[in-house]
DNA sequence: TCTGCCTAAATTGTAGCCAATATTTTATAC
DNA sequence: GTATAAAATATTGGCTACAATTTAGGCAGA
């Protein structure tokens, strides 16, 4: 599926922000028709991974500060609602799924793949959405998450992500002992620290040609 | 635009839930080709008003109970929030515009076309996302407040909505204080007003052709 | 040398064609 | 008469070719 490879080359920051994905050369790429790659095109625009300009071609998003602001704002809203909704609905299994998927983040951190690394932290997210079970919230987070790739891309204020991993571990403590409150307060706090990581006024401009990233 | 024909048509129960969406049938009413329609469908199946069934066609989309229920939860923990923004940032003006929206609502009830008049009430929440300036949120609430078209078509419960003018103009009074508190729990208890207006356990089916339905 | 326009190349937008899959109809057997 | 199976029909899926629009380059004039 293109539009899976298109997304992880996104989530890794493989490719950067405002890079041209001229239809042609995606297609080339995937060994796909222009059609196909038309199709993925529009459907990570209204995602809003992609912005296509009539008649100029699709570029990947960049995302303007206040974007950026409110996507976070908009994730401090719903996540915490949505860790508590997972807590109570917690269970052993799901529990073992999170804390291994926590183990992939360390790995990929400490072998230095920091593209990997981040997906992972977006997939931890996710997957407590998914625990949550309510699909409306799940898909709106899964839109954020994607849009917060991009914006970690341009307005990361550190190169570190530990941060990270320890309100990660702090919300296994809360899902562990099915405590809703603690969930969502961690979870509130956690969006916070994201978002003051960001150094809005300043934009880190990286470009790359399609080709080179897209080393599938 | 052969989206917003389509659109236009779901929000005022022009066409029911279920109706299957024949490529060539909409080519011919909208006089374009399927290439175009395609397109439309794909973005109507992106924001959840057509559901795509791969070698069967598109159709308008029949939303579960527990999706009603999650859209108007989804709806009960944004749009409260939004209100309060837009208590905050009202304008002169913009209390004008609101006014007036809900004027052509009451035209609307008063003359009997309560596709009209619904559309318009899901305008009137619209404007109020639009009023605090963020997009992020208002996207969510234009998806939000399209499936509870749809929602609303299989699952209201009394065939009224004088309800709703009387909550929209208790905001208005809270909008004219510029009172973000008072704007946010009035919007709350309307959503939550909204939401319990549904019957969930029992369907509304009525069928309609494509082609009547569609006299733009 | 810089500016403005005009032409040409490249890229996207749309339409129509053939192939693949689902649905309906019809024929046959029980 | 019903049920099963096979063929015919209709509808969607994807590709290619053509049209429209934008962008880039070059040429002329100031």
């Amino acid at each position: 599926m293109v539009v899976a490879g298109l997304q992880r080359a996104i989530f890794e920051h493989k490719i950067a922000p405002g890079t041209k994905l001229s239809e042609d050369e995606v297609g080339e790429i995937f060994g796909v028709s222009r059609t196909i790659v038309r199709s993925a095109l529009q459907a990570l625009a209204h995602s809003q991974l992609v912005s296509i300009e009539k008649n100029r071609g699709a570029f990947i998003a960049s995302p303007t500060p206040k974007e950026a602001h409110e996507v976070f704002e908009a994730r401090g809203l719903i996540e915490p609602r949505v860790a508590a909704m997972a807590a109570k609905r917690m269970t052993d299994q799901m529990l073992e799924i999170l804390a291994s998927h926590i183990e992939d983040e360390h790995a990929a951190t400490a072998s230095g793949d920091k593209g990997r690394a981040l997906s992972l932290s977006g997939g931890y997210h996710l997957k407590i959405a998914e625990i949550a079970g309510h699909e409306v919230f799940t898909d709106f987070i899964r839109a954020l998450i994607s849009r917060s790739s991009l914006i970690i891309a341009l307005y990361w204020r550190r190169a570190d992500t530990t941060c990270e991993s320890h309100s990660h571990h702090a919300l296994m403590k809360a899902f562990e002992h099915r405590d809703p409150a603690a969930a969502e307060e961690i979870m509130r706090s956690h969006i916070v620290d994201l978002h003051s990581g960001l150094n809005l006024s300043d934009v880190n401009r990286s470009p790359l040609s399609l080709a080179d990233a897209l080393k599938l």
